[in-house]
DNA sequence: TTGACATGATTAGCTAGCTAATTATAATGT
DNA sequence: ACATTATAATTAGCTAGCTAATCATGTCAA
């Protein structure tokens, strides 16, 4: 994601509205704010998981295995709920199996499909990182009541519903 | 960034809450979202300009050159507006020059450095795209106030100050 | 005035995404 | 039963970011 490192000043955003009239300035300036800060923040988590070996993705394949009771899961369901294709999945797995933080198991069932395990490696690596994460993330959020996160969570919701407008046609 | 596309229940919050005590659920539920909607809006907005056969890059260097009032800037000053490296606005401006949207000058004063100027080509370009991309985020928008649109920004800004807990020691 | 350091742009090579094509296996309809 | 179609995973090759190295040019202090 672009990083928008230099927002436009309202006056800037004026500008442009005159030139062109189908400009909404307050529109404008929210949406780019919640870009900018969402690309901070992303950056910022990368950062902190990059201290223990891990970028977001890595990371996230490792929580959703753990959600898991059995610990274990498939290359394409994970894809899907990582909102990742599966060519990408398959790098991550590559990757996280290097680290040996998983397993590949050859199924029985389904000889096309393989099982991913969370390794005791694995679950050794979250419980050092997401103590750190969470506590990182309370300090982050504590300047925000829990009116407000709730008030943010439902106008993210109505933006992300509005987006719809960006792919028509 | 990551895609998110199973964000976690509460349920499941709870469940990791209880091995980790670190946890607080809401901070996490809503930074998640934020990480999400933003990934969303990021991908529509490079839908939306790719019908103009522009991506985010290359589109906010245009944005950027009609700021000023000579139409003209450097690499490395729209590299730092933009928020990337200088090695990649060489390759922003090397797209961008391809397509006639800009031209290189070399200037005299400084014979390292190269003056970007945006063509009548990349005008051109800039009067499609932006009364296209101010209506569709005008439509996006349009279910938030003015009052929500600001109190968004608020507490966007006040992550944002928080985010440097992720960064810390 | 010249040696050391600073600066602007580019190049090379890395990463994490993507799509399209490939390979192996399974399921299905006639 | 077997041809077709569908599915799981991988591979190949693309893109847009990145950092580090390089090259040319400027600046400054002894």
């Amino acid at each position: 994601m672009m990083q928008l490192r230099d927002l436009p000043s309202i006056e800037t955003l004026q500008k442009f509205a005159n030139r062109y009239p189908e400009a909404d300035v307050s529109a404008i300036s929210s949406f780019l704010s919640l870009l900018r800060v969402a690309s901070d923040l992303s950056t910022a988590l990368d950062a902190c998981l990059s201290r223990h070996e891990l970028l977001q993705g890595r990371w996230w394949v490792l929580i959703l295995l753990m959600r898991e009771d059995s610990k274990t899961s498939t290359p394409s369901i994970l894809a899907e709920k990582a909102g990742v294709s599966r060519a990408t999945m398959t790098g991550l797995l590559d990757g996280l199996e290097q680290g040996h933080l998983i397993e590949r198991l050859l199924t029985k069932a389904d000889r096309r499909s393989t099982f991913i395990k969370l390794t005791e490696a694995g679950q050794a690596k979250l419980d050092v990182v997401m103590p750190d994460y969470y506590s990182r993330l309370r300090e982050c959020m504590k300047a925000l009541n829990e009116q407000d996160r709730e008030k943010l969570k439902q106008m993210l919701n109505v933006v992300n519903a509005g987006a719809v407008a960006l792919l028509n046609e």
